[in-house]
DNA sequence: ATACAATCTTTACAATGTCAAGTTTTGCAC
DNA sequence: GTGCAAAACTTGACATTGTAAAGATTGTAT
């Protein structure tokens, strides 16, 4: 691992993990390739054998935290394949979680930093994969009956559930809400609040793990 | 207007609206301090009369963009003082075109840019007035009995609503949705289905004026 | 083995954020 | 008004950064 190669072998993942870290110690301000590349152990250029510019690594984070969050979903879907509502909440959750857990990284998938999502395809394939699959879990939801099917279709609905549970935890992440609501306990009341609006099942509290 | 004198004479906001300015055509990665230093006309470290550093000049762009949703939610407010349904929609509405409108100064307001949203008074405050206003129309649409009131104290509902249209902006405005949503009418339709499912009565799609 | 392509280094440059020191102006005490 | 301190700007400097170009090193296909 610690060899000195001239060909480091894995740069291009390694400039990812390094600037996760970035992001996750210093925030978005703390981001920058010349820093990534020294983290890795390589010259200041190197990155751009990569990434054709800084915005690439910026896609390949977003990217990357598309795939996280991808993972999350699909650990819910399988763990919960034979209760809808738990499943439904269960993902709501799980990718709640990722957004307080990794705050940084969340930012970066979803805001403002990443330019032009559009010219970088992988960023828009990771992320559609992810609608793809929320689609798949509220078509489970309608049929189950915990989720209002008339006067709107399954992909206007998920992404309004999608973006119902973004707008939330973008608000919380991005410091919007008084600090007054920012407690643990607080922040899981407003969240569960618009969790019971989502569905036409009561849900327990109970439900959320962890 | 155009004199040179030595003191520009209104420094501080010529910056904020060259800021905009940017912001405007070249979006958030043109924004520099000393680009807008140049195109107020003055020298590359004379913004530092007036903002900390880059941060400072951000917070005032963020907080000038909460102050344009507040004077159109209270415009709302004006507009629709005996009719909820309408109240509340107006407002939503009135907030979805901000974003629509303005893509990357709402990104500024809301998303990553601004790093340490805390160390900013005057943006919490131009924050928490926007809050305010919208648990008020909140509290009209309660006693109104167009919103649940049973399981959910006014904020956090507030807070919920809030966080539903503001997903769905951001969800659009980053660039999230596949291209196939993107058309006019298809986020119309997304938004309308997220309003539906805010309020207790009936919408009709002709109550969004354009 | 040789040539080619990929990977990486070195060097260089312009743009930027920011600081320090100096200059001009304003506003205010007298 | 006179004088003067504070505020508003300019100039000059420096480190950091993104990025391009040219060269060095290594892997790989033939």
């Amino acid at each position: 691992m610690s060899e000195k190669t001239y060909h480091h072998g894995d740069l291009k993942n390694a400039l990812i993990r390094a600037g996760i870290e970035i992001l996750t110690q210093e925030g978005i301000g703390g981001l920058s390739l010349r820093k990534a590349a020294r983290k890795a152990g390589v010259s200041h250029a190197a990155p751009y054998a990569h990434f054709a510019d800084k915005q690439a690594l910026i896609a390949a984070i977003a990217s990357d935290g598309h795939r996280r969050i991808h993972e999350r979903l699909a650990a819910a879907l399988a763990e919960h394949s034979d209760d809808p509502t738990r499943l439904l909440l269960g993902a709501a959750w799980a990718y709640i979680r990722f957004g307080l857990e990794f705050p940084s990284h969340y930012k970066v998938t979803f805001s403002g930093t990443l330019e032009n999502e559009h010219s970088h395809p992988e960023f828009v394939d990771y992320s559609q994969r992810n609608i793809r699959l929320l689609q798949d879990i509220v078509e489970q939801c309608r049929a189950a009956g915990i989720l209002q099917t008339e006067g709107i279709d399954s992909e206007n609905q998920a992404v309004n559930l999608w973006g119902q549970v973004h707008g939330l935890v973008s608000l919380v992440v991005q410091g919007q809400l008084p600090g007054r609501l920012l407690g643990d306990e607080s922040i899981k009341g407003i969240f569960i609040a618009g969790l019971r609006q989502m569905v036409l099942v009561p849900i327990d509290e109970k439900m959320l793990a962890e």
